[in-house]
DNA sequence: GATCAAATAGACAGAACATTCTTTCCAACT
DNA sequence: AGTTGGAAAGAATGTTCTGTCTATTTGATC
């Protein structure tokens, strides 16, 4: 294994960040101990503690982390998808979560299980749940400002719709099924 | 403390289950311990093992305890509302939701959590809460049969955006606030 | 070559965890 | 009166957990 200080500068930082971020999202926050956690990133116990301080320390900077990750990779597939597969952008929003239900490691939204594992709204944990969804909605109201439509408030019907299709798939493994119909939802509120 | 086998039956075993139903409700399946279920419940440790066998079939015993539970007080609940309150139909299912969301003690869904905990699709948690969300989606079947609209598969819109209010809830708190939006939405569906 | 910061290995403490076990106790039934 | 079954009480199990501490090693910098 790896020794002394880091050539190339925050390798052991790094693989903490993803390797927390692959088993917290696989098994939850909870069920994933530190010493799994560190025996499968090959880290040394006493780095993680320098880094972050505690176990909440180093979930509270995943689910940052994640919050900024999440929010480009949607606004990037969302245009791939309409520049690459000519779909709309309605079309391409809900296909971008649709194809994320899909991925076989699939394990519902991190932010949803955060709120619930820490239900208490002043955990830290769930504040940045709850600070995501604002943002999640912040950029569904500028998606939906391009949106033609005399829907009276797009980005909450948006928000629900795709917070249901995430959570139906999460419980049943419904796959883009779910993401399918709040497609066809969203189309039909769109034409209000 | 009470001691001796139970004059009125089930005491222990009622204890049990209630005190479970309320703590997993609370703080989460793995976040309640044992010692502190049991000394809350007032309740020998053994008489768990005895009836349950073990933890996980605790949480299962409330999983499908609560399954029902919930149904039976969604459209005990939804009649209530359309006779002593005369919502209609459709006000009265969302409603009866927004009315949960704004309790103090709400912490979100119970199955959700069970299914974000643990999210092995083969785990019997799992298991239960799929099964359960199956179940919803059957009464808002029945639900929307004598909803008279032209709708193409309302059960399954009205499941997303009850999902999404439900989730959206327990992550900020937003409370009756998304029923209502979810109810627009819905009305919005209907008349399609 | 010496120094320094960062990372390693691993022992360790102390608590919490689920589970098993034994013993005691009491109420109901025979 | 004696037996039985369910429950209580609590000790003991072994595991796992987070977090601390120490000593050592390494790579980069001066």
């Amino acid at each position: 294994m790896f020794k002394g200080p880091d050539p190339k500068g925050y390798q052991p930082y790094v693989r903490l960040m993803t390797t927390a971020e692959a088993m917290f999202q696989e098994n939850g926050f909870r069920a994933t101990g530190i010493n799994a956690l560190l025996a499968e990133a090959g880290v040394a116990r006493q780095t993680l503690y320098n880094h972050f301080g505690s176990k909440d320390g180093l979930i509270e900077a995943i689910l940052r982390f994640k919050s900024k990750k999440v929010l480009a990779w949607l606004s990037g597939e969302i245009s791939r998808r309409q520049n690459d597969l000519g779909e709309s952008r309605l079309e391409a929003l809900f296909n971008t979560f649709g194809g994320w239900f899909e991925e076989n490691d699939f394990r519902g939204c991190i932010f949803a299980r955060a709120a619930l594992e820490y239900p208490g709204p002043d955990h830290p944990a769930h504040k940045i749940a709850a600070s995501h969804t604002g943002k999640l909605f912040g950029f569904l109201d500028t998606f939906s400002k391009d949106l033609e439509t005399s829907m009276p408030c797009p980005a909450e019907h948006l928000l629900l719709l795709i917070e249901g299709a995430t959570s139906v798939s999460a419980k049943t493994g419904a796959g883009s099924a779910s993401a399918k119909r709040a497609l066809q939802a969203a189309e039909k509120l769109l034409k209000t």
